[in-house]
DNA sequence: ACTTACGGTTAGTCATGACTTACGGAAGCG
DNA sequence: CGCTTCCGTAAGTCATGACTAACCGTAAGT
């Protein structure tokens, strides 16, 4: 169910907006903390998050890490979106894997 | 910025599986609730939230509360995430519109 | 080696929000 | 009319997670 980390990782604004700022291309963490209201270390929490949900990728460069969108993080949360639409085969497939688990109640 | 509430509303696990079980079609309050494990109040309030993001409808039938679906809700975090696709008219609009409030620091 | 920029990690604080129980109003049924 | 069903609302509890400050390692420049 990636479809469902990816939206609970973009719910956070302050997340989002990390993940907005790779739009337009790869970024150091300096380059996206620039100018944010939060820390950096609040930055790379989130970029951390981010990249444990595939929704950005990391590579080294010297000292700096460079941080950049994978687009593939989103294929599945546009599927999802997309079976709403009245996609009977789509909305058959994912209705199949999503028989929801009691398992809050084990909490 | 809606779709911003929409991820906001649908990162909850149990209010998307609400959300989720009208996708089949529209439901009353008791049927959605059948078979969660959580309360009907509980469900009732996730109801609530996704009406007040647009993403479901209420229509009352006697003393039952019919919600469904409100596709038109989901059309913007759609246009979201297309827009990382490269769509460069996209991403342009919606860039214009998200610089980013700092709001956080006041609360 | 010393220093400085870069950035990840930890510990601890605090606000948010999901949940339950209890209640109340509104419509159908005898 | 009671009685029951349907469902929304209120109050209060508790867990989650976003944030800061402090710290550490690593690379590059002098």
């Amino acid at each position: 169910m990636t479809y469902g980390s990816a939206l609970v990782v973009l719910a956070d604004p302050t997340r989002r907006e990390v993940f907005e700022r790779l739009r337009t291309g790869p970024r150091p963490v300096n380059a996206i903390a620039a100018g944010m209201p939060v820390s950096r270390p609040a930055v790379s929490q989130h970029l951390k998050v981010l990249k444990e949900a595939g929704l950005v990728e990391e590579r080294s460069e010297g000292v700096r890490r460079i941080y950049s969108v994978r687009r593939e993080g989103l294929a599945e949360l546009r599927a999802w979106i997309d079976s709403f639409w009245g996609d009977a085969l789509d909305a058959f497939k994912l209705e199949a894997e999503s028989s929801y688990q009691a398992k809050k109640r084990q909490r």
